[in-house]
DNA sequence: TCAAAAAATGAATGAGTATTCATTCATAGT
DNA sequence: ACTATGAATGAATACTCATTCATTTTTTGA
């Protein structure tokens, strides 16, 4: 039956299952006020569950944030994949990806900055952090610089361009986060793709 | 004497001398593990005496978030009246100031963070994040329009400049607590400064 | 069908923390 | 000099919370 078919869930599914409930009081109740029985709560589970399957709250927060990160590198890469060939429509992608209602999902946004409010004070997140960035940095950057030769574009340095790239889309999710309410995805998305026709006015004019 | 002249520093005294030991504590633990606790020792006083001046720890993060908050708005402001007559000139100023050292110092904008990681579950943040972006957004949109009119630049949305301008700079400081190591000031004033020029390429040609 | 293993429970533990408050201390006004 | 005043103390209180573990429940495989 159900009961029993939910109890014995692999033990990685329970991992994930315990991961998302982690998201959810995270996003709901904030990083400071999130206890391991609040997630063991959200779970449908028992007080000690935590720490029998991430053996310390530190290691279940450790966890959450990498499952976040790999979710948002997967996505990145899907997009990388299935959008137009050129380099100009991959970076298109990129950018618009930030802004996608699935992405820019405000309990989503509040995790991500919950992690990076600890970053300084925790090297692990500062790691998990850092190595999602570069990534993202060095794939943008390249892009650029695939553009540039395209068009020829001698006046634009790729990584001024990769900096006020990444720089932007993690600023939106910030003015998103505070004040969702004045917030205008279409108008966001629209100073991005301005901003593209700038650097690259014979691609994306 | 000097311990009993500290002893009698009047009741606002005392209160910036703890919000000062609260960033304190903030920047060099996180927010998570601050306790009154520990900022009444980061202040070399006494355990109950947060409670005494703020009532409540709630209370003591409110009015140290107003702190930096306000302190910010002074800066700016100041920055404003001091740069150049232009606003072209104000412009630059203002996007200049958050990359100045003594803003983009890596405890202020932990502790930034460390406020916006628990935005979305205190409503009291919120609304003093919200209340300084606005003001913020409405200077920068105001000067692109002067600019934009003085220039005649037809094509150029002020919203749209405004929104990738205040991003931005939100942007470079979550590089700056991530990978502090890898951030290059000159690089990021660079990328501005060449952003600028693309908006409104009379103005910073 | 049944024993051994594995998974899950939830009460107990102990460390930590915000808040209170009776007491001490320093100063200002008389 | 002396007392009234209010600032400051720090031990005591009343929590909350992560972690442990003896016990119960469920699954597996022979």
């Amino acid at each position: 039956m159900a009961a029993s078919a939910k109890r014995t869930a692999s033990r990685a599914r329970r991992r994930q299952q315990l991961i998302a409930a982690t998201i959810k009081c995270i996003a709901r109740k904030g990083m400071g006020s999130t206890s391991v029985g609040d997630v063991a709560k959200e779970a449908g589970l028992s007080q000690g569950i935590v720490n029998l399957h991430f053996e310390s709250k530190e290691n279940l927060l450790n966890e959450t944030l990498r499952h976040i990160a790999d979710e948002y590198k997967d996505r990145f890469n899907r997009t990388l994949e299935q959008s137009g060939p050129s380099p100009a429509d991959k970076l298109r992608a990129l950018m618009e990806l930030d802004l996608r209602p699935s992405i820019i999902d405000r309990r989503k946004i509040a995790v991500w900055f919950a992690f990076w409010g600890e970053v300084r004070s925790r090297p692990a997140y500062r790691k998990i952090c850092d190595e999602r960035d570069q990534y993202y940095d060095d794939v943008v950057e390249g892009l650029c610089r695939e553009i540039i030769a395209e068009g020829g574009y001698e006046e634009v340095s790729a990584s001024s361009v990769r900096i006020a790239l990444t720089s932007i889309t993690n600023g939106m999710w910030l003015s998103f986060l505070v004040s969702p309410k004045n917030f205008d995805r279409r108008e966001n998305l629209d100073a991005i793709v301005d901003l593209l026709r700038r650097y690259f006015p014979k691609h994306y004019g």
